[in-house]
RNA sequence: CGGGGCGUAGCUCAGCCUGGUAGAGCACACGGUUCGGGACCGUGUGGUCGGAGGUUCAAAUCCUCUCGCCCCGACCA
């Protein structure tokens, strides 16, 4: 390909809406191009590189057992009011109407279509198991797409399905998918790791998540050197420190403190000479059908993934300071579980394993000191509620964990028979009994992956593509195009190494070479051939590499030798 | 949805406070000088100042409404 003919347009300047470097660099780069909020064109060069990505995502899948095919990105209302998710997705799901008035949705993923497709076909055990997958644009309405191709509304997704007529082989399925994920971000050339993850709204029983860790990342994840790695939504941790012992005497029964105007931990723990590891830290949330107390110790924080999971609810969030005082009576800040009755209580162990405590009074400037868990008040539930902070114990080995971010490129889920169930996808079983299929899903974000590879190799001049992923792997960069005998030569490197097959875009604009450099270390070419007057005089050209800088001269004639060797050895 | 910010040339921005002939750099076109790391000089093209309404002799500038975009939060297979 030759540039003057391959619509590239490099801005100098970031975009003024570009946040993360990822977005800023592939806009610069002219590999994206906004349309509107979180909805981008792929411009030539950057829809190479997905091209390149998707080639990997194909072979990897194809390479476990998967099978290509294409669903429909516009959905019809009833197969999503038969799994019950019109309901249960919110502004998310974009819907339309037909000419009709007929309701459907552009799919934000493909469950629902899937397993229609299976279950019209599909009804021995004998056909099973079986993976389809299908690389696709998706849509989903988010309440802030942000971070250019990290958090688009629209974006190219690969989601895999999986059936089953036992956990046994939805268990290999998803090793298989674990596997294929490794191989496909290891070709990529990123750094990345598997942690376990919560299952959200997609349901099911066990989930990974694949993260990309870069600063940028706007998923938290702990890990441990053991191994253990897990999305700080569903971490968990080993016991943390105890409390201090209390000061004073246990008094017979809670005694009301006055605390005026002091609503957090920290000011009524210092007020009244406690360690913040004393207090009940008492919210009130709101889920879609009912309010409900958590509890957690003063000096942690509420996990509400954890305490959405421990209620059941689809939606959580933390009660108005309207909706505090119905519940509780008092102000946001004096909240507290003795006496509060009408809503269910969950507490964490760590609130349980207190043996005296300080909490809100439920009523306005007051405290009460000398709660004892089990004795003044006693939970509807127990179950771990705490957010997993750095430095927390292991659960596994006991070593400090570590907390870092992470960008999700992909999840991977046992969704059981969540979808199979409610849509009579079903199978006969050898014994001629119908059982719902078992199923599993995989999802792999295209564009995020491609993203991620930007946030993870770069530096100040531009991109430094993995050579996978690059969208050429080499640039013949004519400095003199003006000069007759560099342009020969150029030319003839050109036609050598795309007649040898190797991936070429030739620089033959009538522009100045220092542009021409600026551009190729932008677009991040990992081989650079460059062509010019003083190394043609002497029969020879530069070859170098982006990652590296490094520089060798070789001669005209060797050069696409010398090219193809770098290529095969991954260009690094 | 709550809080904050921004919409002026293809791009990045100044001008707005304090109303009075719409600007710069880059890009683009032409001429010349340059030519291995985003050259220089000259000339030129290009703008319903996001939109609607209002105040005023006069609005990019002040007021109201509206649309779009960005950031923080809540949210999220």
């Amino acid at each position: 390909m030759r540039f003057s003919q391959a619509f590239i347009f490099t801005l100098r300047e970031n975009p003024q809406d570009a946040e993360v470097v990822s977005h800023k660099l592939m806009a610069r780069a002219g590999m994206i191009d906004k349309l509107a909020a979180g909805i981008y064109t792929y411009l030539p060069l950057g829809w190479r590189t997905v091209d390149k990505l998707c080639r990997i995502v194909r072979e990897e899948m194809d390479r476990a057992g998967a099978v290509e095919l294409a669903m429909p990105c516009i959905q019809p209302a009833e197969l999503w009011q038969e799994s019950g998710r019109w309901y249960a997705y919110g502004k998310e799901l974009l819907r339309l109407k037909d000419r009709h008035e007929r309701d459907f949705c552009f799919g934000p993923t493909h469950e629902e279509v899937i397993t229609d497709v299976v279950r019209r076909r599909v009804n021995s055990y004998r056909q099973l198991p079986l993976n389809l997958y299908q690389i696709q644009t998706k849509f989903r309405d988010e309440i802030r797409p942000r971070f250019g191709l990290m958090r688009g509304r629209e974006f190219l997704m690969k989601d895999a399905y999986s059936f089953h007529s036992s956990a046994e082989s939805l268990d290999e399925a998803y090793r298989a998918m674990e596997e294929a994920y490794c191989r496909i971000f290891a070709r990529c050339g990123l750094s990345f790791t598997a942690v376990e993850a919560d299952t959200g709204n997609i349901g099911g029983s066990e989930s990974h998540e694949f993260m990309v860790l870069a600063e940028t990342g706007e998923d938290a994840v702990v890990a441990c050197t053991c191994g253990y790695g897990a999305n700080r939504e569903k971490a968990t941790s080993g016991p943390p420190p105890a409390a201090p012992p209390w000061p004073g005497a246990l008094p017979p029964r809670p005694e009301l403190a006055h605390t005026p105007g002091l609503t957090s931990v920290a000011e009524v723990a210092a007020f009244l000479g406690l360690h913040p590891a004393h207090f009940i830290k008492t919210m009130v949330v709101e889920t879609e059908r009912e309010f409900a107390v958590a509890l957690v110790r003063g000096d942690d924080e509420l996990n509400e993934v954890k305490l959405k999971n421990a209620l059941g609810a689809i939606h959580l969030q933390l009660a108005s300071a309207e909706k505090v005082q119905r519940v509780t009576n008092a102000a946001v800040g004096f909240a507290g579980p003795v006496g509060l009755g009408g809503v269910r209580i969950v507490a964490d162990p760590g609130v349980m394993s207190l043996s005296v405590a300080a909490t809100g009074a439920n009523r306005d400037d007051y405290h009460l000191v000398g709660v004892v868990p089990g004795r003044d008040f006693t939970p509807h539930l127990v179950a771990d509620l705490r957010l997993v902070q750095a430095q927390d114990p292991c659960p596994r080995c006991g070593k400090p964990l570590e907390l870092k971010r992470g960008i999700e490129v992909g999840h991977i889920f046992k969704l059981g028979t969540k979808y199979s169930e409610p849509m009579g996808c079903t199978y006969l079983d050898d014994k001629g009994q119908q059982q719902p299929m078992i199923m599993g899903c995989y999802g792999l974000g295209i564009g995020r992956t491609v993203a991620a590879a930007v946030e993870q190799n770069h530096d100040e001049a531009g991109i430094c593509w993995p050579l996978p992923l690059a969208p050429f792997a080499v640039e013949v960069l004519n400095v003199n195009p003006d000069l007759p005998g560099v342009a020969a030569a150029a030319e003839r490197v050109y036609q050598e190494l795309r007649s040898a097959g190797v991936e070429v875009l030739y620089d033959d604009r009538d522009e100045r070479g220092g542009v021409k450099f600026k551009d190729a270390d932008l677009i991040g070419f990992p081989v650079r051939v460059v062509v010019g007057k003083k190394g043609v005089e002497r029969g020879q050209v530069e070859i170098s590499l982006r990652r590296d800088g490094t520089r060798r001269e070789v001669s005209l004639a060797e050069a696409c030798g010398v090219v193809q060797e770098l290529v095969a050895q991954g260009g690094a």
